[in-house]
DNA sequence: CGATCTGTTGACTGTTATCAACTCCGGTGG
DNA sequence: CCACCGGAGTTGATAACAGTCAACAGATCG
């Protein structure tokens, strides 16, 4: 894999879900796009509209936000390599608004590019329906995490959740995790006022679980968060790693530097 | 469309997602399958397993619930015609249990029959994909209904989606909803606890939107509880009916003939 | 006809939302 | 350079909503 193709992550992440060979690479260099920059709180795309592009987030975050219901809801959020709106390659119809969340840097596709690839070639069709079926997968998840979980319990998973998708395409290698969220929207994806999201914070870093300063959250005890959240990350869909399970589940408290180490 | 064919409900929700010809119809007809005969509470699947069959209900509700997390959250409701669990013909991999609600007739049908039928013909491919995604859309619009709505709304916009596709199959014309669902399990579903649902309920059919006797729930303020809920069923993907909007919604409060009248 | 599951009610508790005030910070213009 | 401004974060007080516990009633089923 070609290491500065700027579409390598969402391409790395496809050879993850079927074997992709040099044709099949060939076909996604061939990938027409034109490149944004955007600001944050940028609408790439407004409930009621249909899709002509998708769109390839290359840096920053992206996520899909409830127009109505005052507070805007966050239902899910993305990272670099993803394509959030990629099923619209099949059903163009967008329920929602697909938001920057912070600077972002987005690739947008013609969503014809993705149905050609797709009727060319089966196996990497197959592959993009994964990544579907992996979102919808996350959305069911997401479903758990504002229904099932208390606030505390909530915020840690849905940082577990960022911070794993993040390392799966070489980023927040040291859990430092960039964060152009805000406490309102952290609220609004945990569904959550934010001042109570606040208070949440707080106690997580009473907790020496984290720290966040200057749009950087550092999780300082990773297996402490991953124990609290009750996060199982195999419906992310990633290939599996050996960084999620504590070491000695037997220590209840452990800040100290082993759970810190760099893990793969 | 045969009529007393035993999968006409799932044959016509796909020919509303893309044109069915004869030939398809043909390669439906051939669909090889066991039929069962199902307890309340029965298991047809469970987290952790790998599917080798797809279910295709043919009465009665299946849902998805999380074994874990007590109470054993709902994260979606089934209703005759559907296949909860279509997506398996593209990852196998079971990230819930897999239940019926009350007794159930089910059609066990092989997952490589939909896999061979979606490789014979792209429009056929394409109107299962279609059946996919509305379910993607479902579980994203049943984030916001636990997330973003109080108890009162959470029940009635359930109870409005499965009234809704009820009726997009020929079911509950006249409102009135087969409800095997103890009140426990509609807590499940609108993760709130047994006992604030029973009070949810109450405070309903106080407000003369519904009865609920003997296994079966009528809805006898159709439009008011549209209106209490929020209902908007675009998520739901079905061909567009006319009985959503409440023909003068000067009114505020009805509960008259007219609104009851047959609406098709 | 007892056993069990479901529905109902009351009292109490607890989590979270809401409101309001205040601080802190970065940017901007005078 | 500093005053101001707006957005973000923080704090406390209060209220609303929903959860828990416990008891009982009613239905259903062997």
């Amino acid at each position: 894999m070609q290491a500065g193709f700027p579409f390598s992550r969402f391409a790395n992440r496809l050879a993850t879900l079927g074997e992709l060979s040099s044709d099949h690479l060939d076909l996604l260099a061939r990938m027409p796009s034109s490149i944004s920059h955007c600001s944050s709180r940028h609408h790439l795309l407004r409930r009621g509209e249909l899709s002509t592009h998708c769109h390839l987030l290359l840096q920053g975050y992206l996520c899909w936000q409830d127009p109505d219901g005052r507070d805007g809801r966050i239902i899910s959020i993305h990272v670099p390599g993803d394509v959030p709106d990629l099923s619209t390659i099949y059903d163009p119809r967008i329920d929602y608004d697909l938001v920057t969340v912070g600077p972002a840097v987005v690739a947008s596709v013609p969503r014809d590019f993705f149905r050609e690839l797709a009727e060319q070639s089966p196996s990497l069709e197959h592959a993009l329906l994964l990544l579907i079926l992996a979102d919808a997968a996350s959305s069911r998840n997401w479903i758990l995490n504002v229904s099932s979980r208390d606030a505390l319990e909530r915020v840690a998973h849905l940082l577990c959740e960022i911070a794993t998708r993040l390392r799966a395409v070489g980023l927040a290698k040291d859990f430092r995790i960039p964060s152009p969220f805000t406490q309102s929207e952290l609220a609004a994806a945990c569904s959550m006022s934010a001042v109570h999201a606040n208070r949440t914070i707080q106690e997580l870093r009473r907790s020496n679980l984290l720290e966040w300063h200057s749009k950087t959250i550092t999780i300082t005890n990773w297996y402490g968060l991953v124990r609290l959240a009750g996060f199982k990350p195999a419906y992310l869909r990633l290939p599996s790693r050996d960084d999620i399970e504590a070491p000695r589940p037997s220590t209840t408290r452990s800040g100290d530097a082993a759970t810190l180490a760099p893990l793969r």
